[in-house]
DNA sequence: TTGACACATTCCTATATTGGAATATAATGC
DNA sequence: GCATTATATTCCAATATAGGAATGTGTCAA
């Protein structure tokens, strides 16, 4: 069995929005589609960079691209993030106090009804 | 200047939560308090692997350490998670159809008082 | 066809990361 | 003190990663 230092990124949304520079590629696109070289420009990187990183932004179906003569257009596919976004829900009531107090009201109707 | 590979993981909470036993560590201390044996059992991983777990975990901020006796009971801190949540919040409109239809008719409305 | 442009890929290197094994530390019981 | 238990740390090896540089590929225009 091999061991592995940590799961690629290419198969994990978690892992590809921890990189901060694809987090603001991602922020980038939300205004609209751009091409590669107007993301490394925004990014103050070189252009190989930034097309690694869209490829991962694409394997993991964060972006998709749009082909234009010699440019690449990509867009954002938001709908990839749902599961992180999921998966912190669960943890909202910690520091949103109106979800608190939706489950103590909840916890107090659930107690009255076992009092019955 | 030196080169990094990555942004050390310790740093960074969306670094700490794309390894999946942290997710996992963190959805185990949702229920309560736990020692690092329990969670080591619970992940099926040895003491060592756990603890280093947890050690990043604290770093970032998202576990509490009690001690007590022997035993270190690891207290969820899940307030760390908010970043990560108001993060992927942002983007939240483009799979959620109620939030869709909402920012159509803001967008209506604006569009209306331009034209008076 | 040739050159310029936009982008992707490959090779290389320094560093980070995970997991395992061994070891250190600290508390507790005898 | 000594053994035991709970946890942390250190050392090691294998792999992953980001960034730089160089190179490949495809498109367009002259």
């Amino acid at each position: 069995m091999q061991r592995m230092a940590r799961m690629a990124t290419t198969s994990d949304v978690f892992n590809a929005v921890a990189e901060p520079q694809r987090r603001q590629i991602l922020d980038l696109l939300a205004q609209g589609e751009l091409s590669v070289n107007d993301i490394a420009d925004a990014l103050g990187v070189r252009q190989p960079q930034a097309s690694k990183h869209l490829r991962v932004l694409r394997e993991v179906g964060l972006v998709s691209v749009r082909e234009e003569g010699k440019q690449r257009f990509y867009r954002l596919h938001g709908a990839g993030l749902k599961p992180i976004h999921d998966w912190v829900q669960t943890y909202e009531h910690l520091w949103n106090e109106r979800l608190d107090r939706l489950e103590a009201y909840l916890a107090e109707l659930q107690s009255k009804e076992k009092g019955k």
